[in-house]
DNA sequence: CCAAAAGTGTTAAGTGTACACCCATGC
DNA sequence: GCATGGGTGTACACTTAACACTTTTGG
């Protein structure tokens, strides 16, 4: 049975929202090598979900992307950016989501009304996140019971188009690699020229070669590099170096001339 | 007076279409050197708009897009891609092609109803298309007076973000220009070097080396020299060339090598 | 001292840029 | 023949790609 603040909150959902129009993020870290993504699990225990959400009436589309990013991931001023609008009249019309509230509220009017709402038709604009890996503290929503990274080469069963969804927004990430600030929002502050080199190696799928990465990185001066270097390691301690934020996207405007 | 057909059509776009979203395609074209966009004149004399429309409830957006494609241009089989979603909640605050029928139509009880339903918030997944200029039938709807080209160096007053959503289209193609068939969808089935040059340095804003222009694209391998030259004009006449349509969709798979 | 990783240097091959030259056409 | 535009060739600068060598660190 709905909780009061939950019935509230389902029946605001329609008041508060506009009607047949969703949005989903791909949230992207990196880690250990590997490009993650948060997912969600749903009621059913089989199938996951993109962290997505409403439009409300007098937010911009940004405005409800950058909420629902916050109460996934308690982050705010994070890389965001909108990539494609999903509309086949097929991508909503089975909602297990949906139907398996259905059941559990069925004595609840509001809850009824909700997902008649929620199971017609709906476009989904598309954007995808990019975030630090370890400042995350993922947090489930009321319609699910988990969240968690995946390896993007590794993905569960998800619901609806959200598979086709993340691999646009992979394709479209690979694509931006030359003109959005990628190494600087997916990596810690300070990294080493290792680290930047196995981001790049990771989305783009192929391995590069180390002296030239480091010269042709070092050579677009978006690079500070710092007295310290990391120690604790095996072997020869890298440098650590961190992103100059200002040259990074001053660079970023013609493209950072292309590329691996 | 509403004609009785334009009764019907205004009860039945509430019916037949999702709410809240509609679709604006900016619609280019080039003629004599000149990027040329398709834009439709309000019944107010003052602003243009441009075409664009609802979604079928049971229509995908690509099926919707090319519908109102279209109905504009008499054209199918059209290079047509969405690039964005606008959606702040100012943009269709003021809508004064509704506010204009409200009075026109204010005996009639559908055209209220729709002015109501068209008043409200909209958010608008931007398309862009390209055809070839000679080809355009221009049709304007019930809502215009005129649909006609318009250089794109010199729009004229625009409504609501129209105007911004031309100048993200105008970035994203020229963005595109080498992962797209940009030029097979702009120029006729046959051109010369020379205006295949023209279409690009118009598209880039700058003049580029003839010599070494016609070099590069000839190194793509995607035109194929054709042994008619285009008589009539002054001076030396030019060889016409066509594209070799798999040639070229097989060498944007990795975009054109830059680039200009 | 050795192995493994990081930093720097060198060079040949390839690409881009700027320009010189020749050809065709209309006047 | 000359002005104008179209087609081809070439030299040079620069970038890229492949690889050698040196340095640092832990064991």
């Amino acid at each position: 049975m709905a909780k009061d603040n939950e019935i509230i909150s389902l029946k605001n959902v329609i008041e508060d929202n506009l009607p047949s129009i969703s949005i989903d993020i791909a949230i992207f870290g990196f880690h250990e090598n590997h490009l993650r993504i948060l997912l969600l699990k749903n009621k059913d225990k089989e199938s996951w979900t993109l962290p997505g959400g409403f439009i409300g009436k007098e937010e911009s589309l940004e405005e409800a992307a950058n909420r629902l990013l916050f109460s996934r991931t308690g982050l705010n001023n994070i890389f965001l950016q909108q990539f494609h609008a999903f509309g086949d009249p097929e991508r909503t019309r089975i909602n297990k989501r949906a139907e398996l509230l259905k059941e559990q509220y069925a004595k609840d009017q509001y809850a009824q009304e909700f997902i008649e709402w929620v199971l017609g038709r709906f476009i989904t604009i598309g954007f995808y996140a990019l975030v630090e890996f370890t400042e995350v503290e993922p947090k489930h929503d009321i319609f699910t019971i988990e969240c968690r990274w995946h390896d993007v080469q590794d993905l569960p069963l998800l619901v609806s188009d959200h598979q086709s969804i993340i691999e646009t927004a992979l394709k479209t990430l690979r694509q931006q690699l030359n003109y959005q600030p990628i190494g600087l929002s997916l990596l810690p502050h300070e990294f080493t020229m290792p680290e930047l080199q196995r981001l790049y190696e990771t989305l783009l799928g192929k391995t590069l070669d180390r002296r030239n990465f480091q010269r042709k990185m070092l050579s677009y001066k978006i690079l500070e590099r710092l007295p310290t270097k990391r120690k604790g390691g095996a072997y020869k301690a890298p440098y650590l170096y961190r992103f100059d934020k200002e040259s990074y996207e001053e660079a970023l405007q013609n493209g950072l001339k292309d590329l691996w």
